[in-house]
DNA sequence: CTTGTCTGCCCC
DNA sequence: ATTCTGC
DNA sequence: GCAGAATGGGCAGACAAG
C-alpha cells in the first residue's frame, strides 16, 4: 500500500492498478472485502480520536477519569499519538504541562445553534456581543516575529495559498508574537463580500499570485489565542477581543469583525437583519461572561449561531420531484443514498435539476425508499427530464413524488439544470429533506419562481 | 493539445 | 456544511 | 450532549484517453 500510495506521474495509475490487483490474488475472500475498504477510503470503525482518548484512559486506570485531561490537552496539541506518548509515559503530570504552542495550531472553537432567536438570551444571558457571520473560511494565524502560518479549520497549514493575508499580519499586526483568528473573505473594488464560490478559487496550488490579484481576500479577525508568550484562552472573551483590538491596525484587507454589544433580544434582531440585507450569512452571538473561554474542539454554548434558515416557519422551502437516486455507502448500503430532485419548468413543460438530497432522511425512511420508488424506476433518462451529462445517477425515476426541501441559499451551478442559461443553472446548497408531498409533479415550485428568489437576493 | 472523470485526512 | 442515532 | 457516520454544492488538481 505504501508503494501504491507513492508512485505518480504519468502512467502512476497503472502501477497502482497492477499492485493492488497483485495483492488481491493474492487475498481470501474476506481479506480481499477489507483491502478494497482500506484502499477506498470507507472503511468505518464507529471509532474515532475521542475514543482512543477513552481507551489511553482505560489503558492506565481502568477508567475513564482522566479523559477531561486527556481532551484539554488533545484540543491544545490535536495529535493522538504525541498525548498517548506524553500521556503512558509521563501520565497527568506531563499533559499539563502541554499548553498553547506557536505554529501548532489549536482546535478550533466551533459554535451551538438554537432554533429560536430569544434561546440565546436564555442560555447566554444578556448583555451579548453580536458578530457578522461571515461566508468565507476559518483561518487561525500564528505570528513568530517575521514568521507567519495560517491554518485551516481542519488545522491543515493553508500559508501557502494566502501570501497576502501573511503580508497583512506582517505589517498590521503589532506584535511579536500572536495566534489570532478571523475568516478569510473574498472582496470585490469596493470592498463589497463577494460569494463564497469565489473565494474557493484561492484554494489552488497553481497561479497563486495571479489570483491574489484576481480575487483579493479581507481578513475579518474576531479571536485572539495567545499573545507575547502568553496563552489567552483561559481568559474571557471581552478580554481577548480588547487584547485584539489594541494590536490590530486596520486596512481594506484585515480588519476586526463587525459587531455590536447588544443588552435587548431586540437589539440583536436588529443587526441580525441588517446583516442579512448586507449578505451576511449570519449571525454570531458571543457569551461576555467572566467564564467565557476559547472553548478548543467544542461546540460550546458561549457562541451560539444565527442563521435565517433557522427560523422554521420563515424559512424558504422548495416542493421538488425525484427524478433519480443513487446507491448509498456504508450504512447506507442497500437502499439510496441520495435522491436527485428537480424543480418543474411550466414554459418547456421538463423537469430541472436543482439539488441532491441526503441529508433529513430517518433510518426508517431510508430503509423504505427503494420499495417506496420501486414502481417509478426506469433505465434510461425520461424525456421530460433535465440533466447536466456530469450528473449520472444510478437509476432514473419517472417524475411522480414531490419531497419538500429546505436549504440554505440559491447558489449558481455547473453542475444542475435548474434556470440554466449560458452554461450556469441554480443549485441549493445545504438542501435537507423535510417531508413528502402529496402533490401532482406538474405542482412543485416552478423554475420561474426559484430564479425570482435567487434575483431577489 | 483538449476533454472526461475522479479525488480531496478540501472548503463550506 | 446538516442531520440522525446509539450510548 | 457527545461521537460517529451518512449525506449536500462546488472548487482546483491529477491523470487517462482521445
Amino acid at each position: 500500500m505504501h508503494k501504491i500510495a507513492a508512485a505518480s506521474g504519468i502512467g502512476s495509475q497503472e502501477v497502482k492498478i497492477n499492485i493492488l490487483s497483485e495483492l488481491l490474488k493474492k487475498a481470501t475472500k474476506l481479506e480481499a472485502r477489507y483491502i478494497a475498504r482500506i484502499v477506498s477510503g470507507r472503511i468505518r470503525l464507529g471509532l474515532g480520536d475521542k475514543t482512543i482518548l477513552d481507551s489511553l484512559s482505560i489503558a492506565k486506570t481502568g477508567s475513564k477519569e482522566h479523559r477531561k485531561e486527556l481532551d484539554e490537552a488533545y484540543h491544545v496539541c490535536p495529535d493522538v499519538g504525541n498525548i498517548a506518548e506524553v500521556y503512558l509515559n509521563r501520565g497527568l503530570k506531563g499533559l499539563e504541562k502541554i499548553d498553547v504552542q506557536l505554529n501548532r495550531p489549536v482546535q478550533m472553537m466551533l459554535c451551538q445553534r438554537v432554533a429560536r432567536i430569544s434561546e440565546a438570551k436564555e442560555k447566554l444571558g444578556l448583555p451579548v456581543a453580536v458578530e457578522f457571520k461571515y461566508d468565507g473560511e476559518r483561518i487561525q494565524a500564528h505570528k513568530k516575529g517575521n514568521d507567519i502560518k495560517l491554518y485551516s479549520r481542519r488545522l491543515d497549514d493553508i500559508t501557502g495559498q494566502f501570501p497576502d493575508v501573511v503580508e497583512q499580519i506582517k505589517k498590521n499586526i503589532k506584535a511579536k508574537t500572536v495566534i489570532i483568528e478571523g475568516e478569510a473573505v473574498a472582496v470585490g473594488s469596493k470592498g463589497n463580500l463577494l460569494p463564497f464560490q469565489k473565494l474557493m478559487q484561492r484554494k489552488r496550488k497553481h497561479k497563486i499570485e495571479e489570483y491574489v490579484r484576481k480575487i483579493p481576500v479581507c481578513l475579518f479577525l474576531f479571536d485572539l489565542l495567545y499573545l507575547n508568550g502568553k496563552s489567552f484562552i483561559h481568559m474571557p472573551y471581552f478580554q481577548r477581543h480588547n487584547a485584539l483590538k489594541k494590536i490590530v491596525k486596520e486596512t481594506n484587507n484585515i480588519r476586526i469583525a463587525s459587531r455590536t454589544i447588544c443588552r435587548t433580544v431586540d437589539c440583536i434582531e436588529q443587526f441580525f437583519e441588517n446583516i442579512v440585507k448586507k449578505g451576511g450569512e449570519g449571525v454570531v452571538i458571543k457569551s461576555l461572561s467572566k467564564d467565557s473561554f476559547y472553548e478548543a474542539g467544542k461546540r460550546g454554548w458561549n457562541w451560539i449561531k444565527w442563521k435565517p434558515e433557522y427560523a422554521k416557519g420563515l424559512r424558504d422551502t422548495f416542493d421538488l420531484v425525484v427524478v433519480g437516486a443513487f446507491f448509498g455507502r456504508g450504512r447506507r448500503a442497500g437502499t439510496y443514498g441520495a435522491l436527485l430532485c428537480a424543480a418543474y419548468n411550466k414554459v418547456k413543460d421538463r423537469f430541472e435539476t436543482f439539488c441532491k438530497l441526503g441529508s433529513g432522511f430517518t433510518d426508517k425512511q431510508l430503509k423504505e425508499l427503494p420499495e417506496k420508488f420501486k414502481r417509478f424506476v426506469v433505465k434510461t433518462k425520461p424525456a421530460r427530464v433535465l440533466i447536466e451529462k456530469e450528473m449520472k445517477p444510478d437509476v432514473f425515476f419517472v417524475p411522480e413524488i414531490v419531497v419538500e426541501v429546505t436549504g440554505a441559499e440559491i447558489t449558481k451551478s455547473p453542475n444542475h439544470t435548474c434556470a440554466k442559461e449560458k452554461g450556469q443553472g441554480l443549485a441549493l446548497r445545504f438542501p435537507r429533506f423535510l417531508r413528502y408531498r402529496d402533490k401532482k409533479p406538474e405542482d412543485a415550485t416552478c423554475v420561474k419562481e426559484i430564479l425570482r428568489m435567487f434575483k431577489k437576493k
